[in-house]
DNA sequence: TATCTTCGTCACCGGCCGGTGACATGGACG
DNA sequence: CGTCCATGTCACCGGCCGGTGACGAAGATA
C-alpha cells in the first residue's frame, strides 16, 4: 500500500513527531513509530539507518528553540531583551511538546541523538549570547553567559515541572497568575541584576 | 542463606539505593534490584509489596534536602539565608546521586513513587519559606515563594545538566570556576531583586 | 517479453521485563 | 515428638523490545 519512498519517509517522520508529543520520549522505540507511521519497522532502519537517523531527521525538521535576531531586534533595551529571551525559553518549553520532550531526553539519556539535539540548541543560543553583546555593548563585568544560563535554566526547568507529570515546587506555577509572579520576579531580577553586576 | 527477615529487608533497600545511585532510575527493576541485594525478587513483593513500597521504603530513609532550621540559623539577613538555602539544593543535586535520580524520576514519570518523594521535598521547602518569613518579617510585597522557586530551579536545573550525561546550556557549570561564576550571579540577584520588590 | 532494482511485508530470533504459583527449609511453639 | 508458618528458591508465564533474513510485488529498463 502507499508507495513511493519519500511519502513513506515523511509519513515516518510525522508519526514520530507525533508520537514523541503525544506520548514522550519514552515511548521512542521503532515498533511504536512503525504501528503510529502505519508502516513496517524494517524501514526505518532502511531509510534512516536506524532511530539516531530518524530522530535527528525530526529535530532537523521543526523549529524550536528561540531565533537570536527575532528577539534582539524586538527590544530597545538589553534588560528588555534579556527577559524576552528568558521567556521565550519558557514559553516555548511549556507549549512545544516536541521541546519539552527534548529537554527531558536530554536531561535523562545521554546518546547520539540527545548529543545531536542539544548541540542543535546550544548553537542557536550562543548566536543570542553574541548578538546581544554586539548590539547592546554591555560593560565586561556583567557575566551575560551566566546571566542568562541561570535565568534559561529556571524558567526552563519550572516549566517542564509545571507541564503534563505535574509535580510540585513551592511554587509550582499552574494558573496564569502563577506565571505572573514568576515573570515579574524575573523582570525584577533582571533588571536589578544588570545594574548591580556593573 | 542467610535467613532473617530484617536482614533480608535491609540488604535490599541497601542494594536499591547503591543501584539508584549507580546506574539511575530508568535501572530500577525489580530484577535489578534483586540481583544486586543478592536475593531473590520474590521477596520484594512479599515485603515491600512491590517496588513503590520498597522505593517509598529507601526514600524515608535518606535525608536529602536541606533543612530548614539550620539554613535559618546559620545566616545573618534574609540575603544571606536565600542564597544559602539557593546553594545548598544545588549542591545537594550535584553531589548526591540519589536526589539527583529522584529529581530526574520525578521529571520524567508520575507515579506513586515520585508523588510521595515530590511531597516530602515539598513539606521541606514550606518549612524553609515559613522560617524565613518569621526568622526575618520581611515586607509583604517581596514575593519570597517566587523568588525561591525561581532561583532553586535555576540551580536544581543547572546542576542536573551538569552531571552524569552532560550536555550543554550555553555556560553548563563544570569546572570550579565555572560554578562561581554562576554563584556569583545569583547572589548578586538575590542581593538585588530583595531590594527591588521591596 | 525477460531481467533487475526498489519498496514493502511477514515471520522469526534472543533477551529482558514484571509478575506468580509451587515447593523446599528451618525454626518456634504446641 | 508433630504442626505450622515465615523464609527463601526455582521454574515458568505472557508481553514487549530491538533487530534480521527471506520473500513478494511493482515498475523501470533492456
Amino acid at each position: 500500500m502507499a508507495r513511493g519512498s519519500t511519502e513513506t519517509r515523511e509519513r515516518i517522520v510525522q508519526a514520530a513527531g507525533r508520537l514523541l508529543a503525544r506520548d514522550g520520549y519514552r515511548a521512542m522505540g521503532v515498533n511504536a513509530i512503525a504501528e503510529e507511521a502505519g508502516a513496517n519497522k524494517v524501514l526505518i532502519y532502511r531509510y534512516f539507518g536506524g532511530l539516531p537517523g530518524l530522530l535527528g531527521t525530526l529535530a532537523r525538521a521543526h523549529p524550536l528553540w528561540p531565533r537570536a535576531d527575532a528577539v534582539v531586534d524586538s527590544a530597545p533595551t538589553l534588560e528588555r531583551a534579556l527577559y524576552l529571551a528568558v521567556l521565550e525559553t519558557g514559553r516555548l518549553v511549556r507549549e512545544q511538546p516536541i521541546a519539552r520532550e527534548i529537554l527531558l531526553w536530554e536531561l535523562a539519556e545521554r546518546n547520539e541523538v540527545t548529543a545531536e539535539l542539544s548541540a542543535v540548541r546550544e548553537r542557536e543560543t550562543e548566536r543570542l549570547i553574541e548578538a546581544l553583546r554586539s548590539r547592546f555593548s554591555l560593560p565586561p563585568f556583567v557575566d551575560l553567559p551566566a546571566l542568562h544560563a541561570l535565568l534559561s535554566a529556571a524558567l526552563s526547568y519550572l516549566a517542564l515541572r509545571a507541564s503534563d507529570p505535574a509535580p510540585t515546587f513551592t511554587l509550582t506555577p499552574s494558573t496564569d497568575s502563577d506565571w505572573r509572579r514568576i515573570e515579574r520576579a524575573a523582570a525584577a531580577v533582571v533588571r536589578a541584576a544588570v545594574g548591580v553586576m556593573e
